[in-house]
DNA sequence: AATGAATGAGTATTCATTCAT
DNA sequence: CATGAATGAATACTCATTCAT
């Protein structure tokens, strides 16, 4: 008798409920921060404590896996030609101010392969970018990808401390300062 | 037999329970980070929990009056009038390689006057400096104190997040950049 | 090495933790008084502390969920209507010396629906009783069940002040000088 | 320098000290509860805690003179003949609905020389009174001032569960309901 | 492979009691 | 004799992790 407890849907259910915990960590850290139970996160993903340690083993993982999800639409964002380093950087930006606390809490000076190698596609995505538009954006002309990470960087710290209402604002007051050191 | 129940030193001993309380949790919260365990805090001032609890009903209160000592510290050394904004941005950008945890977990958008308090001594000491500076120093023209409060809180949530042996090298490349936010 | 970790004996054991913390808490209440330790309550039960905070999230819902109990007993007792008014009041009386510390705790004055609601299942119980054997047994006339409960009561709150030993006699006493106020 | 410490009144304050902590004692009891923290009750009396031990070296100390004090009042009261044993109860229903939790929490029960000593002041203040009135008032014929006493006990129980509020109506259900069973 | 109940170590917090001043 | 800070044992409660089903 299995009544109350959740149908078991079996292996097929495997890849919906890893999007779904990433979904739901996504929301989760923004509301109630990095430090939020692992067990509310399953809760709202809809799936059973179990499967959330099945896909990811501990917290890191599940962080990363946020991250991953982010830098994996950015990268699908930034594919198109078309697109700048400064809207990149406004959707970095933009993502930020909801998503912080997960990228804030990646400790930047780690050597954790996972952790680096998510970091150097964001680089790679960003220098790509940056060595396109070059000749044609205001931006410094020894301007190095590494520094528009560590700029993004501390604004997603920032961010990850302050009340989520009170994000967009701040995020605008300390963009602005960044970027002066950043323009030429 | 030196174990078994510490020695009550009586009354007298609360200024430098105190004390010990604050540099404890000063050290504390540098190496472990905000949410170390305040039972440690009191073990490593060689004090009560209940001492702890009375002095701080609770970990903001401990917070700020590690932020408080900070302040005071830096006031201190700012009233010399030969000591510039340069010589003040050291000495912040120092301690927060070691204090940074602290500040940073202070809600920079909170209205809560004990915090705003703090805050506010602390633009006023760098406002004054800035003042007096103007025009022999290497400041933007139109740089506000608030923007350079942003700047320091920037860093310090960066370096907050970081392991501490890697904060020295961090905090030089992060302040290179928004020094140049910073210069005319 | 029959020491160390409980076996976990598995989400099959749900009900049966359940039920025996219910008993913990009646023998412990009644011993100890209503403000016996929880992890008491939880080791008497042999089961962890977080399964007890699982299934009742805080101590009032534990004291109801035992107060349940003896109602749904009583309601089961009264069902034959070969039982009068008196068996009844018996039975609680006698539930009563060891329970006590429940009932008595329960605020009689409340609007919590989840206490009203068994007070209620108490009242119209003896209500039914009361109706079924007015013409035949020794009630007062104009005797509502609302008094009944609340003699119930009184006599709860003077138990569970009472040392363990000398309820029986107490009960007596006071159930006698009850009676009177409830006959014609 | 003593400043910020209240003065040390010295020994002549000695007997004020020993009433105010019995009054707020009262105070704290009624509106918190018979467990309210004696630190609370010393700052309420505005009295270091250490006094508070010096005059009460245990809570019991401390409710029985509450108790006794009550009890004294109400000797004085009853020395004058004019009083009614009806009048006599009046006072003690009154004198309940504000303190029960200090009465209700003395075990009926107990052998405490210091308890029972009380009781049977009360118990013998109840009995003169009783004497005196028998054949002009409205008391059964073998009514015993034990049981005076025992009705006395069950509703100060019952009141100091209810909530402060909802006592004086409380009272009034209850010694309705007693005073039946003690009439003729 | 999924579920969610069980577990208990880890923390926070309170408060009775002691004791230097 | 008064004061109130210090003490730490006792309790409450949370949550990461395991595991029977």
């Amino acid at each position: 008798m299995s009544e109350g407890r959740r149908v078991n849907r079996g292996p097929g259910a495997a890849a919906d409920n890893r999007a779904a915990l990433i979904a739901a960590a996504r929301d989760t850290f923004t509301e109630i921060g990095f430090h939020a139970p692992l067990s509310l996160v399953a809760r709202r993903a809809g799936v059973g404590q179990g499967s959330l340690y099945r896909h990811f083993p501990d917290r890191e993982s599940l962080t990363l896996a946020v991250f991953e999800d982010n830098v994996t639409g950015l990268e699908t964002f930034a594919a198109n030609p078309e697109i700048t380093l400064e809207d990149v950087l406004d959707r970095v930006i933009e993502e930020l101010t909801a998503v912080t606390a997960v990228v804030a809490d990646l400790d930047p000076t780690t050597t954790d392969s996972r952790i680096t190698g998510l970091a150097e596609r964001l680089r790679t995505l960003l220098a790509a970018k940056l060595d396109a538009d070059r000749t044609t954006t205001p931006w410094r002309a020894d301007l190095s990808a590494d520094e528009l990470v560590l700029a993004v960087a501390m604004l997603a710290s920032l961010l990850a401390h302050a009340d989520a209402a009170a994000r967009p604002e701040l995020a605008d007051r300390a963009w602005n300062l960044l970027r002066r050191g950043l323009a030429p």
